[in-house]
RNA sequence: GCCGAAGUAGCUCAGUGGUAGAGCAACUGAUUCGUAAUCAGUAGGUCGGGAGUUCGAUCCUCCCCUUCGGCACCA
């Protein structure tokens, strides 16, 4: 005699276990039809289920948040079944689970697919929304449903019954002649995905996830609850695609890439200025915030390789330099043993710490051919890195301080959402269980003192310690993993790092392995991508042009650039005989943040057409003026 | 690294088993013009690299390189 509460409080009973669909009914024939599944104390299972005991349940219909979901998973099952009738015995079906934004499903077959199959799919999916199947659930004897799975020839289902936990329901879900090993919950009938989908690419993938395993061929969908949210979303897609900052960068003349070079970036004036000045204001925030900066050598022994366990676990990865002499030595592919030496140099005393060492460091990575993207994945890159080296029962301050700067600095570039994850021991690691312990809750201890909301993400920590990574959230919703703390017992003792204490004894300090931007390069891609290019007027490469309408400008154009240059703006100046169409054309396109137009008038009256990038309205303002606006504008945010 | 797709002028792209085309950019000339493309002319390519099939390959086949979309990896 279930007792089942409504989300507005009130209280149904009913005599005999009942259905989310009789509930939904019972409530009215609105809500009977809009129900697509139900949750109970929580969990979303299928309209169809009894449920038994007294429960809190929401009817969730196409509005709820936890529809879209349904949806997409949904319409991979659709995508499924349309593989299989279409191509029968000769594709084996996997996983199919509801991603950000869509779906994909993974399957396995001989042939690959091609874009023709796709729209083959696409149109085989529609028809079985058409049909509106009814969606229907049993549960099997587990022997019985690998013999089934086996009988058809799904191997891949067969296989993975048997590594479904014991005390688990086989659960089958069948549409159609569509029958398929799945958890749920499901949509009562194909019907209810509505055809506000559609099969967006191809791509290849591993069974399990591991590229030991088999590959499969993957098909990526998108699916929404009304055809306005699937334009909305296509639409989103087209303008991120306008902002990639591989497009922007040749557009812009920031950078170029070449086969000679893989994974390395030329960068061009306009690029370097950008990547300067953000260099340059990182150099400035950290020495407000105490750190002392260094530089360490690009080639080193490879036994001090050998020392760190880079060697060891990284050694495919590194760059290899071989000499006359015979010496192996290793481009270094990461700034902290080469720190360790600099801290090792004369006695270290407690009072020196914490000590707080910077470094641009460039290093190398020879990453997998497949992994590398744009200037956002490079073998060649520089990192923001840094080292505080510090005693135990300073980790907590430091960390907490350290948290505190790299939101500051993430501000200065609008980011103001910041998601943080833990990453604790990886199965590989570097010393003992005790060191690890420690590492862990001190690690932890620091971020609950910051007071900020983390997730846990298990078993990613680095090999020597668990780490912070720092997420941000970009201008159009985009999640970048860039910086990261990361608390290390392990390397001071590798490479016997030392100070003297109070009781005049030798102690380890602990490192903190930090960086905020992550590299350099990487970090520009996401600006690029972030301003689409129209960066704001600190970060500009060219911050303002002054341009002529016609050869009589020309001589008050010169003066008015040498004002500009002379209060240290990124000036240019452009005389060409173009109509001024053309010229604001092309300065707009090439996103300068200030296009000062100078004609007869403007010369007369010692004054400025001021126009703004994104805006068509002009503002006539005196020279003095409009130098003193622009350099005002274009001081860097502090602290 | 794995699966799939692509590589033609500086850029964006079209095209064909008989040694290549457009627009923009460049260059030359004319035009001196008031806020998102003035007009005309000229020049520009070993069709990613190598091998093969063919009388003949940019096109067909194979190998390699690079790029793109994913997967895997990311100290």
């Amino acid at each position: 005699m279930p007792a089942i509460t409504l989300p507005d409080g009130s209280v149904r009973r009913f005599d005999n276990p009942v259905s989310g669909a009789e509930i939904a009914k019972s409530i009215g024939a609105g809500l009977a039809k809009a129900a697509l599944a139900v949750k109970v104390d929580g969990e979303m299972i299928d309209l169809v289920r009894m449920i038994e005991k007294d429960a809190r349940i929401e009817i969730v219909t196409a509005k709820s948040a936890d529809a879209l979901d349904l949806l997409r998973h949904d319409a991979a099952h659709v995508l499924a079944e349309a593989a299989k009738e279409l191509y029968g015995d000769k594709v084996q079906v996997t996983f199919g689970p509801s991603i950000e934004n869509g779906f994909y499903y993974d399957f396995h077959r001989d042939e690959p697919f091609t874009p023709e199959d796709l729209a083959r799919l696409e149109k085989r999916m529609h028809e079985i929304v058409d049909r509106d199947e009814p969606i229907t659930r049993e549960v099997w004897n587990r022997d019985q449903a690998v013999k089934y799975f086996e009988s058809i020839g799904e191997r891949f289902k067969a296989e993975h019954i048997s590594t479904i936990p014991a005390d688990e329901d086989i659960s089958i879900y069948s549409q159609g002649r569509f029958t398929d090993l799945c958890t749920g919950p499901h949509l009562p009938s194909t019907g209810k995905l509505g055809h506000a989908f559609k099969l967006m690419k191809l791509a290849g993938s591993y069974w399990r996830g591991d590229a030991k395993n088999a590959q499969l061929q993957r098909v990526y969908g998108t699916a929404w609850p009304s055809e306005d949210q699937l334009k909305a979303y296509l639409h989103q897609l087209d303008e991120a695609e306008k902002r990639d900052h591989r497009k922007i960068g040749k557009e812009m003349n920031l950078f170029h890439l070449q086969e000679e070079a893989v994974g390395s970036v030329f960068w061009h004036p306009n690029g370097w200025t950008l990547y300067r000045t953000l260099e340059h204001h990182m150099r400035r925030r950290l020495e407000e915030v105490g750190y002392v900066e260094v530089k360490t050598p690009q080639l080193l022994d490879r036994a001090l390789w050998e020392a760190s366990g880079h060697w060891e676990k990284y050694r495919p990865n590194m760059f290899i330099a071989q000499t006359e002499d015979e010496k192996i030595l290793a481009l270094k592919p990461m700034n902290c043993p080469g720190q360790v030496q600099i801290f090792r140099q004369g006695l270290k005393s407690y009072r020196d710490l914490p000590l707080r060492m910077a470094e641009f460091g460039s290093c190398h990575r020879y990453e997998p051919s497949g992994s590398i993207h744009g200037i956002m994945r490079v073998r060649a890159f520089t990192q923001d890195d840094g080292h505080i080296f510090c005693t135990e029962d300073q980790i907590t301050e430091e960390s907490v301080r350290f948290c505190a700067f790299l939101r500051s600095i993430y501000k200065d570039f609008g980011f103001e959402d910041v998601a943080i994850k833990f990453s604790d021991r990886p199965a590989v690691r570097a010393g003992t269980d005790e060191i690890w312990d420690k590492a862990e809750g001190s690690l932890k201890a620091a971020i609950e003192a910051t007071g900020l909301p983390y997730t846990m993400n298990p078993g990613e920590g680095a090999f020597y310690g668990p780490k912070l990574e720092f997420v941000l959230r970009d201008a159009i919703g985009r999640d970048w993993q860039c910086g990261t703390l990361q608390v290390d017992f392990v390397m001071p003792e590798r490479l016997d790092a030392s100070y003297i204490g109070e009781d005049g004894q030798k102690h380890r300090p602990v490192m903190l392995h930090r960086a905020i931007l992550g590299s350099f390069e990487r970090f520009m891609g996401v600006l690029i991508e972030h301003y689409a290019g129209r960066f704001p007027m600190w970060l500009a490469p060219v911050q303002a042009v002054v341009a002529t309408v016609t050869q009589d400008g020309d001589a008050y154009a010169a003066e008015v650039l040498a004002e500009l240059r002379k209060a240290g703006l990124r000036a240019e100046i452009d005389l060409r005989n173009e109509k001024i169409n053309y010229k604001v054309r092309e300065h707009s396109l090439a996103k300068v943040p200030a296009l000062l137009v100078v004609g007869r008038k403007e010369a007369e009256g010692r004054t400025v057409a001021l126009r703004r990038l994104g805006g068509n309205a002009q503002e006539i303002l005196a020279l003095p003026d409009v130098v003193h606006r622009l350099k005002e504008e274009a001081v860097a945010p502090s602290s």
